[in-house]
DNA sequence: CAAAAATTTGGGTATACTCCAAAAATAAGC
DNA sequence: GCTTATTTTTGGAGTATACCCAAATTTTTG
Protein backbone atom coordinates (compact mmCIF):
# COMPACT_ATOMS: atom_id res chain seq x y z
CA UNK A 1 0.00 0.00 0.00
CA UNK A 2 0.96 3.74 -0.12
CA UNK A 3 1.89 3.75 -4.19
CA UNK A 4 2.05 7.03 -4.17
CA UNK A 5 -1.21 6.44 -6.95
CA UNK A 6 0.14 6.94 -10.35
CA UNK A 7 2.28 10.11 -10.99
CA UNK A 8 1.68 10.87 -14.19
CA UNK A 9 0.25 14.21 -12.62
CA UNK A 10 -0.53 16.14 -9.84
CA UNK A 11 -3.86 18.01 -10.29
CA UNK A 12 -2.15 21.03 -9.68
CA UNK A 13 -0.63 21.51 -13.46
CA UNK A 14 -3.17 24.16 -14.81
CA UNK A 15 -3.72 27.51 -13.78
CA UNK A 16 -7.79 28.14 -12.49
CA UNK A 17 -8.80 29.58 -16.42
CA UNK A 18 -7.08 26.87 -18.19
CA UNK A 19 -8.84 24.30 -16.08
CA UNK A 20 -11.95 26.06 -17.40
CA UNK A 21 -11.02 25.86 -20.92
CA UNK A 22 -10.14 22.34 -20.80
CA UNK A 23 -13.43 21.59 -18.74
CA UNK A 24 -15.51 23.30 -21.71
CA UNK A 25 -13.35 21.40 -24.38
CA UNK A 26 -14.17 17.97 -22.90
CA UNK A 27 -18.02 18.56 -21.94
CA UNK A 28 -18.40 20.37 -25.61
CA UNK A 29 -16.90 17.44 -27.18
CA UNK A 30 -14.97 16.95 -30.86
CA UNK A 31 -13.80 19.75 -32.28
CA UNK A 32 -14.40 22.94 -30.83
CA UNK A 33 -14.11 26.37 -32.06
CA UNK A 34 -12.82 29.62 -30.85
CA UNK A 35 -16.13 31.73 -30.74
CA UNK A 36 -17.86 29.07 -28.60
CA UNK A 37 -15.23 28.99 -26.02
CA UNK A 38 -15.08 32.73 -25.76
CA UNK A 39 -18.91 32.99 -26.03
CA UNK A 40 -18.94 30.20 -22.88
CA UNK A 41 -15.80 31.48 -21.31
CA UNK A 42 -16.82 35.68 -21.75
CA UNK A 43 -13.71 36.69 -23.18
CA UNK A 44 -12.48 38.07 -25.72
CA UNK A 45 -11.42 35.48 -28.95
CA UNK A 46 -8.36 36.68 -28.96
CA UNK A 47 -7.84 35.69 -25.66
CA UNK A 48 -9.19 32.43 -26.19
CA UNK A 49 -6.68 32.32 -29.33
CA UNK A 50 -3.56 32.47 -27.25
CA UNK A 51 -4.74 30.48 -24.49
CA UNK A 52 -5.64 27.42 -26.77
CA UNK A 53 -1.93 28.49 -28.11
CA UNK A 54 -0.67 27.84 -24.97
CA UNK A 55 -2.72 24.33 -24.22
CA UNK A 56 -1.33 23.07 -27.15
CA UNK A 57 2.51 23.77 -26.42
CA UNK A 58 1.61 21.70 -23.18
CA UNK A 59 0.26 19.06 -24.90
CA UNK A 60 -3.24 18.97 -23.99
CA UNK A 61 -5.06 20.06 -27.63
CA UNK A 62 -4.53 19.79 -30.89
CA UNK A 63 -5.11 22.91 -32.57
CA UNK A 64 -5.31 23.25 -35.95
CA UNK A 65 -5.14 27.14 -36.97
CA UNK A 66 -8.49 28.88 -37.90
CA UNK A 67 -10.28 25.54 -37.92
CA UNK A 68 -10.70 24.29 -34.11
CA UNK A 69 -9.31 22.44 -31.10
CA UNK A 70 -9.83 19.05 -30.07
CA UNK A 71 -7.72 16.91 -27.26
CA UNK A 72 -4.85 14.77 -27.16
CA UNK A 73 -4.98 11.85 -25.45
CA UNK A 74 -3.38 13.33 -22.66
CA UNK A 75 -5.77 16.24 -22.58
CA UNK A 76 -8.43 13.96 -22.89
CA UNK A 77 -7.42 12.10 -19.46
CA UNK A 78 -6.48 15.19 -17.96
CA UNK A 79 -9.83 16.99 -18.77
CA UNK A 80 -11.52 13.51 -17.31
CA UNK A 81 -9.88 14.20 -14.25
CA UNK A 82 -10.81 17.90 -13.96
CA UNK A 83 -14.33 17.51 -14.51
CA UNK A 84 -14.04 14.26 -11.68
CA UNK A 85 -12.71 16.75 -9.39
CA UNK A 86 -15.17 19.64 -9.62
CA UNK A 87 -17.55 17.06 -9.39
CA UNK A 88 -16.43 15.05 -6.26
CA UNK A 89 -16.09 18.24 -4.62
CA UNK A 90 -18.85 19.78 -5.65
CA UNK A 91 -20.71 16.85 -4.13
CA UNK A 92 -18.48 16.56 -0.87
CA UNK A 93 -19.73 20.61 -0.47
CA UNK A 94 -23.48 19.98 -0.41
CA UNK A 95 -23.21 17.36 2.20
CA UNK A 96 -22.18 20.62 4.52
CA UNK A 97 -25.34 22.69 3.51
CA UNK A 98 -24.14 24.51 0.16
CA UNK A 99 -27.07 24.17 -2.16
CA UNK A 100 -26.39 22.83 -5.59
CA UNK A 101 -25.34 26.40 -6.95
CA UNK A 102 -23.33 27.28 -4.37
CA UNK A 103 -21.34 24.14 -4.00
CA UNK A 104 -20.60 24.64 -7.89
CA UNK A 105 -19.37 28.43 -7.49
CA UNK A 106 -17.33 27.73 -4.34
CA UNK A 107 -15.48 24.76 -6.23
CA UNK A 108 -14.91 26.74 -9.69
CA UNK A 109 -12.99 29.19 -7.65
CA UNK A 110 -10.81 26.76 -5.75
CA UNK A 111 -10.39 23.33 -7.56
CA UNK A 112 -7.32 24.19 -9.63
CA UNK A 113 -5.91 24.00 -5.95
CA UNK A 114 -6.55 20.67 -5.19
CA UNK A 115 -4.37 18.47 -5.67
CA UNK A 116 -5.05 14.51 -7.47
CA UNK A 117 -3.82 12.58 -4.56
CA UNK A 118 -6.37 14.84 -1.85
CA UNK A 119 -9.82 14.09 -4.80
CA UNK A 120 -8.74 10.26 -4.99
CA UNK A 121 -8.50 10.48 -1.14
CA UNK A 122 -12.02 12.10 -1.23
CA UNK A 123 -13.28 9.70 -3.66
CA UNK A 124 -12.62 6.72 -1.99
CA UNK A 125 -13.92 8.18 1.17
CA UNK A 126 -17.22 8.89 -0.30
CA UNK A 127 -17.40 5.44 -1.76
CA UNK A 128 -16.55 6.35 -5.38
CA UNK A 129 -20.16 8.06 -5.60
CA UNK A 130 -21.76 7.87 -9.20
CA UNK A 131 -23.94 10.64 -8.99
CA UNK A 132 -22.75 14.48 -8.41
CA UNK A 133 -24.71 17.48 -8.32
CA UNK A 134 -23.47 18.86 -11.95
CA UNK A 135 -23.66 15.62 -13.78
CA UNK A 136 -22.26 11.96 -13.34
CA UNK A 137 -19.30 10.83 -11.84
CA UNK A 138 -16.88 8.81 -14.51
CA UNK A 139 -14.18 6.96 -11.87
CA UNK A 140 -11.63 5.01 -14.77
CA UNK A 141 -8.64 6.40 -13.33
CA UNK A 142 -10.00 6.49 -9.98
CA UNK A 143 -11.10 2.63 -9.90
CA UNK A 144 -7.60 2.05 -11.55
CA UNK A 145 -5.59 3.88 -9.04
CA UNK A 146 -7.36 2.06 -6.32
CA UNK A 147 -7.35 -1.82 -7.37
CA UNK A 148 -3.69 -2.26 -8.82
CA UNK A 149 -0.53 -3.33 -7.34
CA UNK B 1 -34.01 33.07 7.92
CA UNK B 2 -31.21 33.94 5.18
CA UNK B 3 -30.51 37.11 6.08
CA UNK B 4 -27.20 36.45 4.07
CA UNK B 5 -25.08 36.51 7.32
CA UNK B 6 -23.27 39.83 8.24
CA UNK B 7 -22.38 41.22 5.21
CA UNK B 8 -18.92 43.05 6.51
CA UNK B 9 -16.85 40.99 4.60
CA UNK B 10 -17.10 37.79 1.80
CA UNK B 11 -13.47 36.04 2.62
CA UNK B 12 -12.45 36.47 -0.41
CA UNK B 13 -10.65 40.04 0.23
CA UNK B 14 -7.26 38.81 0.21
CA UNK B 15 -5.08 36.68 -2.16
CA UNK B 16 -3.40 33.81 -1.01
CA UNK B 17 -0.28 35.25 -0.01
CA UNK B 18 -1.80 38.18 2.01
CA UNK B 19 -3.92 35.85 4.00
CA UNK B 20 -0.86 34.02 4.77
CA UNK B 21 0.99 37.13 6.35
CA UNK B 22 -2.43 38.04 8.15
CA UNK B 23 -2.17 34.52 9.66
CA UNK B 24 1.14 34.83 10.67
CA UNK B 25 0.63 38.32 12.61
CA UNK B 26 -2.28 36.71 14.39
CA UNK B 27 -0.90 33.71 15.83
CA UNK B 28 2.68 35.71 15.80
CA UNK B 29 0.74 37.99 18.21
CA UNK B 30 1.85 41.89 19.33
CA UNK B 31 3.64 43.70 17.22
CA UNK B 32 5.56 41.26 14.48
CA UNK B 33 8.83 42.79 12.96
CA UNK B 34 9.39 42.39 9.12
CA UNK B 35 12.08 39.82 9.63
CA UNK B 36 10.34 37.36 11.28
CA UNK B 37 7.96 37.50 8.95
CA UNK B 38 10.15 37.37 5.96
CA UNK B 39 12.12 34.22 7.68
CA UNK B 40 8.79 32.31 8.35
CA UNK B 41 6.94 33.13 4.98
CA UNK B 42 10.65 32.75 3.29
CA UNK B 43 10.49 35.71 1.12
CA UNK B 44 12.93 38.79 1.03
CA UNK B 45 12.50 41.62 3.74
CA UNK B 46 11.67 43.75 0.85
CA UNK B 47 8.61 41.60 -0.06
CA UNK B 48 7.21 41.82 3.22
CA UNK B 49 8.19 45.34 3.52
CA UNK B 50 5.84 45.78 0.27
CA UNK B 51 3.36 43.46 1.40
CA UNK B 52 2.89 44.84 5.08
CA UNK B 53 2.39 48.24 3.20
CA UNK B 54 -0.53 47.33 1.36
CA UNK B 55 -1.91 45.57 4.13
CA UNK B 56 -1.76 48.49 6.08
CA UNK B 57 -3.51 50.64 3.39
CA UNK B 58 -5.92 48.13 3.58
CA UNK B 59 -6.64 48.33 6.59
CA UNK B 60 -6.13 45.47 7.89
CA UNK B 61 -2.48 46.26 9.99
CA UNK B 62 -1.26 49.59 11.70
CA UNK B 63 2.87 49.75 10.21
CA UNK B 64 4.96 51.87 12.31
CA UNK B 65 8.01 52.58 9.79
CA UNK B 66 10.69 50.80 10.98
CA UNK B 67 8.96 49.23 13.97
CA UNK B 68 7.03 46.54 13.22
CA UNK B 69 3.04 45.86 12.51
CA UNK B 70 0.27 44.88 14.37
CA UNK B 71 -3.61 43.93 13.79
CA UNK B 72 -5.40 46.83 13.46
CA UNK B 73 -9.60 46.02 14.84
CA UNK B 74 -10.61 44.51 11.15
CA UNK B 75 -6.93 43.09 10.61
CA UNK B 76 -8.08 41.04 14.13
CA UNK B 77 -11.46 39.70 13.20
CA UNK B 78 -10.44 39.36 9.61
CA UNK B 79 -7.38 37.14 10.53
CA UNK B 80 -9.86 35.50 13.44
CA UNK B 81 -11.58 34.22 10.32
CA UNK B 82 -8.83 33.22 8.13
CA UNK B 83 -7.31 30.86 11.14
CA UNK B 84 -10.77 29.64 11.58
CA UNK B 85 -11.38 29.03 8.10
CA UNK B 86 -8.07 26.99 7.88
CA UNK B 87 -8.59 25.11 10.77
CA UNK B 88 -12.52 24.18 9.68
CA UNK B 89 -11.42 23.44 6.34
CA UNK B 90 -8.47 21.32 7.49
CA UNK B 91 -10.76 19.34 9.86
CA UNK B 92 -13.22 18.84 7.13
CA UNK B 93 -10.27 17.30 5.12
CA UNK B 94 -9.16 14.78 7.70
CA UNK B 95 -12.55 13.08 7.67
CA UNK B 96 -11.72 11.96 3.92
CA UNK B 97 -8.42 10.08 4.77
CA UNK B 98 -6.91 12.96 4.33
CA UNK B 99 -3.41 13.08 6.99
CA UNK B 100 -3.00 16.36 8.93
CA UNK B 101 -0.03 17.41 6.92
CA UNK B 102 -1.54 16.64 3.94
CA UNK B 103 -4.85 18.17 4.96
CA UNK B 104 -3.47 21.12 5.86
CA UNK B 105 -0.85 21.82 2.66
CA UNK B 106 -3.74 21.08 0.90
CA UNK B 107 -6.06 23.71 2.89
CA UNK B 108 -2.95 26.07 2.62
CA UNK B 109 -3.22 26.04 -1.33
CA UNK B 110 -7.24 26.65 -1.60
CA UNK B 111 -8.05 28.39 1.62
CA UNK B 112 -8.03 32.07 0.09
CA UNK B 113 -10.72 31.01 -2.28
CA UNK B 114 -13.39 29.77 0.00
CA UNK B 115 -15.82 32.27 1.02
CA UNK B 116 -17.55 33.02 4.58
CA UNK B 117 -20.60 31.90 3.20
CA UNK B 118 -19.34 28.37 2.87
CA UNK B 119 -17.22 28.54 5.59
CA UNK B 120 -20.21 29.27 8.17
CA UNK B 121 -22.09 26.38 6.51
CA UNK B 122 -19.57 23.92 6.77
CA UNK B 123 -18.79 24.76 10.46
CA UNK B 124 -22.70 24.56 11.31
CA UNK B 125 -22.94 20.98 9.79
CA UNK B 126 -19.51 20.05 11.61
CA UNK B 127 -21.11 21.28 15.18
CA UNK B 128 -18.84 24.21 15.66
CA UNK B 129 -16.38 21.76 16.60
CA UNK B 130 -13.97 22.81 18.90
CA UNK B 131 -11.01 20.75 18.32
CA UNK B 132 -8.96 21.60 14.74
CA UNK B 133 -6.36 19.95 13.22
CA UNK B 134 -3.79 22.36 13.67
CA UNK B 135 -5.02 24.13 16.86
CA UNK B 136 -8.59 25.20 18.62
CA UNK B 137 -10.93 26.76 16.67
CA UNK B 138 -12.98 29.83 18.14
CA UNK B 139 -16.44 30.37 16.85
CA UNK B 140 -17.30 34.22 18.11
CA UNK B 141 -18.22 34.96 14.68
CA UNK B 142 -19.70 31.75 13.74
CA UNK B 143 -22.13 31.80 16.76
CA UNK B 144 -22.69 35.41 16.22
CA UNK B 145 -24.24 35.09 12.88
CA UNK B 146 -26.18 31.62 13.35
CA UNK B 147 -27.80 33.27 16.63
CA UNK B 148 -28.66 36.44 16.27
CA UNK B 149 -32.15 37.86 14.28
C1' DC C 1 -15.03 36.42 -55.99
C1' DA C 2 -16.05 40.11 -52.94
C1' DA C 3 -17.98 41.08 -48.52
C1' DA C 4 -18.75 39.19 -43.94
C1' DA C 5 -17.40 36.50 -40.13
C1' DA C 6 -14.04 34.07 -37.49
C1' DT C 7 -9.42 33.75 -35.92
C1' DT C 8 -4.92 35.14 -34.93
C1' DT C 9 -1.15 38.54 -33.95
C1' DG C 10 0.83 42.52 -31.95
C1' DG C 11 0.72 45.64 -28.46
C1' DG C 12 -0.78 47.06 -23.95
C1' DT C 13 -2.87 47.02 -19.10
C1' DA C 14 -3.45 45.12 -14.43
C1' DT C 15 -2.65 42.17 -10.41
C1' DA C 16 0.11 39.11 -7.68
C1' DC C 17 4.37 37.83 -6.16
C1' DT C 18 9.11 37.82 -6.21
C1' DC C 19 14.29 39.32 -5.92
C1' DC C 20 18.44 42.38 -5.95
C1' DA C 21 20.91 46.51 -4.88
C1' DA C 22 21.10 50.71 -2.70
C1' DA C 23 19.42 54.08 0.66
C1' DA C 24 17.66 55.06 5.21
C1' DA C 25 16.75 54.22 10.03
C1' DT C 26 17.45 51.80 14.20
C1' DA C 27 20.21 49.11 17.41
C1' DA C 28 24.69 47.67 19.44
C1' DG C 29 29.44 47.86 20.80
C1' DC C 30 33.15 50.19 22.54
C1' DG D 1 28.12 59.24 21.86
C1' DC D 2 29.65 57.86 17.84
C1' DT D 3 30.76 54.36 14.59
C1' DT D 4 29.64 49.94 12.94
C1' DA D 5 26.32 46.36 12.24
C1' DT D 6 21.66 45.04 11.54
C1' DT D 7 17.09 45.85 10.07
C1' DT D 8 13.94 47.89 7.13
C1' DT D 9 12.51 50.36 3.24
C1' DT D 10 12.74 52.09 -1.58
C1' DG D 11 13.63 51.81 -6.40
C1' DG D 12 14.06 49.07 -10.20
C1' DA D 13 13.01 44.92 -12.51
C1' DG D 14 11.28 40.18 -13.79
C1' DT D 15 7.89 36.29 -14.19
C1' DA D 16 3.22 34.47 -14.51
C1' DT D 17 -1.68 34.86 -15.14
C1' DA D 18 -5.31 36.95 -17.34
C1' DC D 19 -7.48 40.26 -19.92
C1' DC D 20 -8.73 43.77 -23.96
C1' DC D 21 -8.34 46.46 -28.35
C1' DA D 22 -7.04 47.13 -33.06
C1' DA D 23 -5.20 45.39 -37.07
C1' DA D 24 -3.95 41.62 -40.03
C1' DT D 25 -5.09 37.14 -41.71
C1' DT D 26 -7.87 33.27 -43.05
C1' DT D 27 -12.09 31.07 -43.85
C1' DT D 28 -16.78 31.17 -45.08
C1' DT D 29 -20.75 32.91 -47.62
C1' DG D 30 -23.76 35.23 -50.56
Amino acid sequence: MNEQSCPEFTGLELSPRKVDYLKFILEKGGTVKTTEISSSLKVDPSTTSKTLNELAGAGYLNHVPYKGVDLTELGEVYAEFLVRRHRILSLLLTHYGLSTEEACSEVSRLEAFVSRDAVNKICSAMGHPMVGVCGEITHEKCFHEEHHS
